[in-house]
DNA sequence: AGGGAAACCCGAACGC
DNA sequence: TGCGTTCGGGTTTCCC
């Protein structure tokens, strides 16, 4: 569920607390594949590394140490957070990060989907991700450029992570909503005016999720508050906030796809 | 190249 | 109440 937003958020909440501590030890409790490096190296590189910054990459956390680069993907149920260091263990649990204080990170996730890479090279890791849509870059024509470039269907092009980082399905929907395309509509369809109006509702819904802390859905990452204000995800048979028509739901590239059959018709 | 499907995983929600 | 089944969400990998 994380997606650009959330992480965001976790971000600004973790880095001044971990921002110049140090960690003393590590503990994997981890049975399954953790992609680099193996759980016993994980545990012996971490000790005496300083935390120099905290920030994010697409859907990344990025952790900066003195000498290596800690990446976390929260996938679908990861979370993370400090506590004190006397705590006892959760359920769930995966990774625990003790700093020299009294404090210890924790990788929390339901259901194993995260994943951690400890790595001299973040470029390994975050190598192939597409642009960033909050930068000043991110403009529509740059937007249409791209778009034109691939003949896919709108939503599943937006989701790919190597074409941009940091949608997910839940805000995807939502921007697809906003600036009035159907998911369904191929990339290199969409004239500039209409993609001024997808680069700004995905602009708006992810300062919309940043701003209202990310969104808490599932029982995964709480805190936020805007799965309050989606305004088709999971709705299906209400009535769309734009023009009161029925909203669906439909599966495309496997996914739930939830849109207003009117106002994002098919056409144009 | 694009798209469908399966795999990974587990708790919640649903059906009976 | 309790059991079994289905579902979802992000990503990778494989296949057509």
């Amino acid at each position: 569920m994380p997606e650009l937003p959330e992480v965001e958020t976790i971000t600004r909440k973790l880095s001044p607390v971990l921002t110049n501590q140090e960690i003393c030890s590590a503990e994997l409790l981890w049975d399954g594949s953790l992609a680099t490096p193996s759980p016993k190296e994980f545990c012996q590189i971490l000790p005496g590394q300083l935390i120099e910054n905290v920030s994010r990459r697409g859907k990344f956390i990025w952790i900066t140490l003195s000498q290596y680069h800690l990446l976390i993907h929260l996938r679908m149920s990861g979370d993370l957070f400090t506590r004190p260091i006397a705590d006892p263990i959760e359920k769930h649990d995966r990774v625990i990060i003790n700093l020299t204080g009294s404090l210890s990170l924790v990788f929390n996730d339901t259901r194993k989907f995260g994943r951690i890479w400890l790595t001299r090279d973040p470029e390994l890791v975050l190598g192939k991700l597409g642009p960033e849509p909050l930068t000043d870059s991110f403009s529509a024509e740059f937007l249409h450029t791209m778009l034109k470039e691939k003949h896919r269907q709108l939503k599943p092009l937006l989701m790919d992570q190597s074409f941009l980082s940091g949608l997910g399905n839940i805000y995807t929907d939502e921007a697809l909503h906003i600036a009035r395309l159907n998911p369904l509509r191929k990339s290199d369809s969409l004239t500039i005016d209409e993609c001024i109006a997808l680069r700004e509702a995905i602009k708006d819904v992810l300062h919309e999720g940043i701003l209202r802390n990310g969104a808490s859905i599932d029982w995964v990452y709480k805190g936020g508050d805007f799965q309050n204000h989606f305004r088709v995800y999971g709705r299906k048979g209400e009535a769309c906030p734009t023009c009161g028509a029925m909203i669906e739901k439909i599966l495309v590239g496997q996914r739930g796809t939830h849109f207003c059959p009117t106002c994002q018709s098919k056409e144009e």
